[in-house]
DNA sequence: CTGATTTCTTGATTTAAATCAAGAGCGCCC
DNA sequence: GGGCGCTCTTGATTTAAATCAAGAAATCAG
């Protein structure tokens, strides 16, 4: 959904608890059995590779925690398709304001690979804020902090070069490089795939 | 802070509860006792043209809602200044990241006019929540709306050229093109003062 | 009102990045 | 294992936008 991202490879390996501990570093405090309320309401969702998770235009009904897979966020603008983000384990996925204010979906949503999601439908999720106290407050600073990291990536794109994007880019995702068509993180970054590719060859000689 | 903001003419005139309307606008139903508890923690605050609300690395220690004048958000970066956004009357302007995480700001905000503003500190501003029931939800929601708005501005820097940045922008804020710098709003669109120059002409002919 | 900044325009030139075009690498499936 | 469809690379060329350089307009201060 944005850029932020438990960025803890130990935890992925406690299966059991990865969703209760990623909303615990997400959320920030909670009472153990607030957090058992929240993580028993997200359900176990596979999804094959090449499936849409959500189609533009159609309502998004559910948020979802990625346990594995990726998944493309993007758009179709005059026949190009634009990336606007490329999700990874740890990350929530959803249109934000579809599954908010119930407008239709800006997104398509597609599993790169084959992806285990933990998902909570619309439904249960809006009835969150009355089972576990304070958890809008929670939220709220979550979905904050998502706003200040999109807030990094415009000024990004008001004063940075296509290479220093990539450059900044790489340092923080270095292994997306290896696992999704190189094509989407171009369009992710605003560059077409053959400046990509030239600054990529650049960069690693 | 980013840009959503009342677009009622109307509203502005009533000038006794500009900000209650405002609220009510933004954040939605609220108990009139409630909105009322809400505004009356923001106090009339007037500043100068040129005078700085916010000095990046400092803290934000304070929320304003922007009932007349201008205020240009920016950034120094290698020696120049970047423009993330001109904030006009209806927005509320801060550093959400330092006013929430107590974060270094990482903003400059500069009054580009005499500003009337309603302001709330961060002490009160972090107090609501217990005042007012519901507050952190409707909070949450407006944030959220802000997100999807960014999410927007993002997608047009993958997508747009300069020329229909520039279209885009223009039909939506045409207010502020005769009462800012243009080379801020240029800066803001990603764009240097010449290329926005030259875009203007072939608009405007 | 006038001189001094600041802001905006315009033209010439350069540069970063897009586009066009072709080929190479590689996974995949029958 | 050979052919087919992606994906990536590389080169040649074009184009959008940046930069450089002056002037013109507008704004501001005294």
């Amino acid at each position: 959904m944005c850029g932020l991202r438990i960025d803890k490879p130990e935890l992925r390996r406690i299966t059991m608890s990865l969703l209760e501990q990623s909303i615990h570093n997400y959320f920030g405090l909670m009472q153990a059995q607030d957090l058992h309320t929240v993580s028993s309401l997200f359900h176990v969702h596979e999804i094959k590779k090449g499936v849409f998770f959500l189609k533009s235009g159609k309502s998004c009904d559910k948020l979802s925690f990625i346990q594995n897979g990726l998944l493309r966020i993007y758009t179709l603008q005059d026949g190009k398709e634009v990336t606007q983000w490329i999700s990874s384990p740890g990350y929530f996925v959803t249109d934000l304001s579809s599954l908010m204010f119930d407008t239709p979906a800006r997104w398509n949503i597609q599993a790169l690979s084959d992806c285990s999601l933990y998902t909570i439908s619309k439904a249960d999720y809006k009835n969150i804020g009355k089972l576990v106290p304070g958890w809008h407050e929670l939220e709220k600073l979550f979905i904050a902090k998502c706003f200040t990291i999109l807030e990094d990536r415009i000024h990004s794109h008001l004063s940075m070069s296509a290479e220093e994007r990539y450059a900044y880019f790489f340092e923080r995702n270095k292994e997306l490089f290896n696992q999704v068509p190189l094509q989407y993180i171009a369009s992710m970054l605003g560059m077409t795939p053959e400046t990509f590719s030239r600054i990529r060859k650049k960069h690693i000689s």
